[in-house]
DNA sequence: CTGAAAGCGCTTACAG
DNA sequence: CTGAAAGCGCTTACAG
């Protein structure tokens, strides 16, 4: 573009930058020209003559003057030129987590495919920050991760009346596009799969549960308080699992992590590790928390997966990498994003049905590694 | 807030949310009262009977009016409540490199603490469009991320007129705030070490130099035409160190990667070691890289470290998980990501300098794990 | 090829 | 406690 932006090339130009930014009219007047004129020599080349534009770029790099301000443009445009995300947690705990970081990739390839920002909300648990928002956030539209069932965020989001949509175990308010994952399926698939290995000794790694006293293991009555929605369709699967195989679920140890970080995964595997009978096997509701039960393991000086079968889920990179190399149930995270986004991007575009489906679920694979051998005799 | 937002509460709102979002104008019609009033009922409850608040969110709610609109609110208030994220190459990118992640971690910590959202700009090499992303971008300031010396880009930051914050070897144009680390010294600090331990024959895994074909062993051209600041610094760094213990930098092969990806550092791995006499040592400038490194390692039926030595760089959460445990160059991610965050925020609260230091530099310390032994007899 | 006018949706002194 | 007026910075038909 010809816009000039160099840093002092004109005497004049120090002062108006350290005052305050010209605008469209200033310009305008010092060129002596109307401000149609000079926001056509920005957006509309062809509206205007070589030289008069040259001229209107010269005066505006004199005055400091490097454009039309986005804001003015946006309002006047009616288009923000961005997709906010909200994460179902403090915004922080995203980057902490693998799997979130993918899902973000996603979207930022449909993101830049159509030129648009990303406007990650502070979220979080702020008590009306959160609320305060999405109501004030600059966007064309939304794309939610891992929103609970009922979080009144989704009612401020609704309210926007902007286009949304909802991925991972979505509340699907009011017909909006959805993208998921069969969660509850990979989950049977996990458990399915340590009790074919002869595994009947279980012990399951999970999340926060909902809101409230968390950590430590967990009775019926906290189960049954649960709310969040990625967690409630693993431990569902689980479950269901454990049970057909003429299990009871009530022998099944579940304990309460805090935080989705292997630190948590070590706590809750110690614990558990602790138990007598002591569990021959491990479901971890993440690879995250499952690296936190390799550690956990080895300083208990067992031995994975002879002594200790675990099992994780999302597949993230390291799982790969990891010693020895994780089961784990694999879930698209990428596309997941990818499509949340070009579902989005269609909607804004006026394109929306025909290109796209409004709801996706992709499938879940277990992903069988080295982490899971048959249940040791006797056990 | 008392901000009506539920779905279908009244019979009259499904219409109005199907054509367009009412105004605060509409909205003060409605009521009889004016516009102010109900600008008041939403940012001033102090300025009206409680009894005509109420009458105005009902009437709000009634017309699908869910709170002023951003955009308005933003153009008059003169802040756009978004720090603007600008990184070096494509933002897809950014979420494949858990440096880069753990450093946006720390920038959305800031924001968090102070209400603010993140923009994250579409980069890279697009030509154009991403001068248009930073023109265009709705935010009260940027940070930039391993911008190159010389990028274009900061020309059209600096334009813009807004407070900025470079992070990592950055341009310190004007005497903008700058936050960094020793880039230099840690790589110097990694290649002492393996000296130390009697290496010379080392090889060099390395990220992209600069624009152009990419890809393979280097010369000394390309390494004298590179642009990309952080990589200057690193191989600046081993170079030093190398000819201070006598060996010839000439005698050191670089490889130069296309993308920061163990796959890369794979490959570039492949053909070091098929290089004769083989490297005994290999400097990675990320621990992404380096864990190729240690796939190629195994491939060749080498192990590490008794085979080969690895250095990473980064000390990224898996480089203590992995197998060996990776001895690399740490350095504080999330802390820069933190401080440039805060001293953007104290810029855009007008208190500068007082609280915050202008340029910051953080050390850099070599954390020697499993992945380093003395080189073999005879190499 | 250029300009006058309307208006995007809102907030903020200020006057009453 | 409430309202009239000005204006944040811009773009877009439309008329000439």
């Amino acid at each position: 573009m010809g816009v000039k932006s160099g840093e002092g090339e004109e005497p004049g130009r120090r002062v108006g930058a350290t005052l305050r930014r010209a605008t469209l009219r200033e310009v305008a007047a010092e060129v002596g020209v109307s401000v149609a004129t000079v926001s056509n020599a920005y957006n509309r080349p062809d509206q205007l003559s070589e030289e008069l534009r040259e001229r209107i770029f010269k005066t505006a790099g004199r005055l400091g003057y490097a454009g039309p301000d986005p804001l003015g443009r946006s309002l006047r445009r009616r288009r923000a030129g961005a997709v906010g995300i909200l994460y179902s947690d403090r915004l922080s705990y995203a980057f902490t987590d693998p799997a979130a970081v993918m899902f973000l990739q996603g979207v930022s390839l449909a993101a830049e495919e159509a030129g648009l920002g990303m406007l990650l909300l502070p979220g979080g648990p702020a008590e009306g920050r959160e609320a305060a928002a999405v109501s004030e956030a600059v966007v064309d539209g939304f794309i939610t991760y891992c929103i609970d069932h009922g979080d009144p965020l989704v009612g401020s989001l609704v309210g926007r009346g902007l286009p949304v949509v909802f991925v991972d175990n979505p509340p699907e308010p009011g017909g909006a596009p959805t993208v998921g994952v069969d969660d509850r399926g990979g989950a049977r698939a996990a458990a399915e799969h340590l009790l074919n290995l002869g595994h009947r000794r279980l012990g399951v790694v999970s999340f926060e549960l909902g809101a409230g006293p968390v950590g430590g293991l967990i009775g019926e009555e906290r189960l049954r308080r649960a709310t969040h929605a990625n967690t409630l369709a693993r431990l569902a699967g689980y479950r269901e699992q454990v049970e057909a195989a003429g299990v009871p679920w009530s022998a099944v140890p579940v304990f309460e992590c805090r935080e989705n970080t292997p630190e948590w995964g070590r706590r809750a595997a110690e614990e558990l590790l602790r138990l007598r009978p002591r569990p021959s096997a491990v479901l971890a509701l993440s690879d995250q928390l499952a690296f936190g039960v390799y550690e956990a393991a080895r300083e208990a000086g067992l031995s994975v997966p002879e002594d200790l079968s675990v099992v994780g889920y999302d597949d993230v990179p390291e799982a790969a990498r990891t010693s020895p190399p994780l089961t784990t149930v694999g879930q698209p995270h990428t596309e997941k994003g990818l499509l949340a986004g070009r579902m989005l991007v269609a909607r804004l575009e006026g394109r929306e049905a025909r290109t796209t489906e409004r709801h996706k679920t992709f499938r879940t694979r277990l992903v069988v590694r080295s982490s899971t051998a048959p249940a040791p005799e006797g056990s």
